[in-house]
DNA sequence: TCCCATCTGAAATCAGTATTCCAGAATTGA
DNA sequence: TCAATTCTGGAATACTGATTTCAGATGGGA
């Protein structure tokens, strides 16, 4: 299969001068029409590079693959790879991308996820990793009107990977109950955008007048939650709409799940594979 | 074959209405891995449609190809000729894959939104938005383990802008009820991404057979929802991670109700200002 | 409800392609 | 110049993959 972090162009270009004559003008061929060449037949291919069926299958036998198909599928994957760059929409868009409202609206998306990240500080994300993948905490998570649904889903997620993780739902009334048992054990975590909302902040600031640890995942503008949390994520938010987009938040909120997931992972494989036995019995 | 100033996909998205359910389930397939999934084998490409061989030749000769291999022909040339451009240069200098865990992340987040909406067949998403902003239609939205809360974050947006929006919450019981009252004048929007669940598709299948239109928002393999559903959207989910990312499914989702939002907005405007009202006295 | 038209996929068939073999050509070194 | 070695491509072979056929499924209309 040859060394996957290599492109096949790379492996021609330095391997070329230990190739036959014949296996040198295959790999000239395909370099010069890389990599569609390779994408033909053996018969094209030959014919393109004026050598024989056999000769071609040598060449792709020394650069390390197990047969033509194998080889070609490296060329596709490796193609894909290439496509996957986000540079590729634009020629993919024939006409007038950046007018139609669909197109702008996803550039923004795209921008705002990318921003979100670039100004992400690694500290704070990694300290918040840690708090969230530490046994001994509780996690309560509360969102907002919108946001609701992330602090959900990031529960439904991290539920799976460790025990004592809370989401406060829906009726306001409930979460008197839950503030009684908020102590310095606790971690709230609090999604919070735009026209905060103000249940949100008395929440917060009362939990951690209890001595729980807040942290808090809110806009570029800052939730007035920030006075009263240990510490802050921010995304951006804003969209070609008469709506905020969430998007960012979700995917910071991904990311976070990700690497809490990573620090678990030893206690949480076995937890996993428990949930998924008892999901068959049901 | 076939008109040489189109390319296949524009050719697709354009004649996707007429095509039978399983060459709609083909195209889409092409679609969403485009355009790697047609230089696959036939075999190769009927497995990831989720169809059979002969369909997808069935599929290819729709479009107009005389054969599989003139299909394939085509597509390499359309290829080639996108590639002769601009981006050659930028996938030579792959510079600084970012090595970190974060970076990656982030890279694949933007990456999937991006692809998502390059791949978005237009006409399908003007479909849908027109759907979902039909006052008439009554709208039930549904979700699975991961994506039930993208479900209800469409719906609390949507029942701002329209009456009769309604979530299927939890319970699989409840669901029952509900499918009594769905018919013909009903949408079913359904999200169901990998490791598809099977009351889903169940419900989703029982919700056609009343004469329900089914909106199915699914990922790049689409779910088997997708045999009954009358309109499919398709999101990129994969990232480095023990998760599926669900990030590019809600910036879908947030075009969508962006898009209903201003086909509403005349009706939604005052609609909006009363429910401002309403939350004051509270 | 039944019928007709349409669609679909399993299996059989067929075509074309990759692969192998080997004889002869080219190259090398003495 | 001559052998030894390496390389090369024509032709036979073995597969794999495209295509066709057809029986059954599906859906729509009377």
């Amino acid at each position: 299969m040859g060394n996957p972090d290599q492109t096949i162009a790379e492996r021609i270009r330095e391997g070329i001068r230990d190739f036959t004559a014949s296996e040198r003008r295959a790999g000239l061929a395909l370099l010069s029409h890389y990599p569609m060449a390779g994408l033909e037949t053996v018969a094209e291919f030959a014919a393109r590079a004026g050598v024989s069926a056999p000769s071609v299958l040598r060449f792709v036998a020394r650069l390390g693959h197990a047969s033509y198909p194998d080889f070609q599928r490296a060329l596709r994957d490796e193609l894909e790879a290439q496509l996957k760059t986000p540079l590729m929409k634009a020629s993919h868009e024939t006409s007038a991308p950046p007018q139609d409202r669909l197109g702008r609206f996803a550039a923004a998306m795209v921008a705002n996820v990318a921003d979100t990240f670039a100004h992400l500080p690694p500290q704070e994300f990694d300290a918040v990793a840690a708090l969230l993948a530490d046994p001994r905490r509780k996690l309560h998570l509360v969102g907002g009107r919108f946001t609701d649904a992330i602090a959900r889903y990031a529960a439904s997620h991290l539920r799976i990977l460790r025990p004592g993780v809370a989401h406060l739902a829906g009726q306001v009334e409930h979460w008197r109950d839950h503030l009684l048992d908020l102590g310095r054990r606790d971690v709230l975590v609090v999604f919070d955008i735009r026209r905060y909302q103000e249940n949100i902040v008395t929440l917060a600031t009362e939990a951690a007048g209890r001595g729980a640890t807040i942290v808090l995942v809110t806009d570029q503008w800052l939730s007035p939650v920030s006075r009263v949390a240990g510490h802050v994520l921010s995304a951006r938010i804003e969209a070609p709409s008469n709506w905020d987009s969430t998007v960012a938040m979700l995917a910071l909120t991904e990311a976070l799940v990700a690497a809490v997931t990573e620090r678990l992972w030893p206690s949480a494989k076995g937890r996993i594979e428990e949930i998924e036995r008892l999901r068959g019995l049901a």
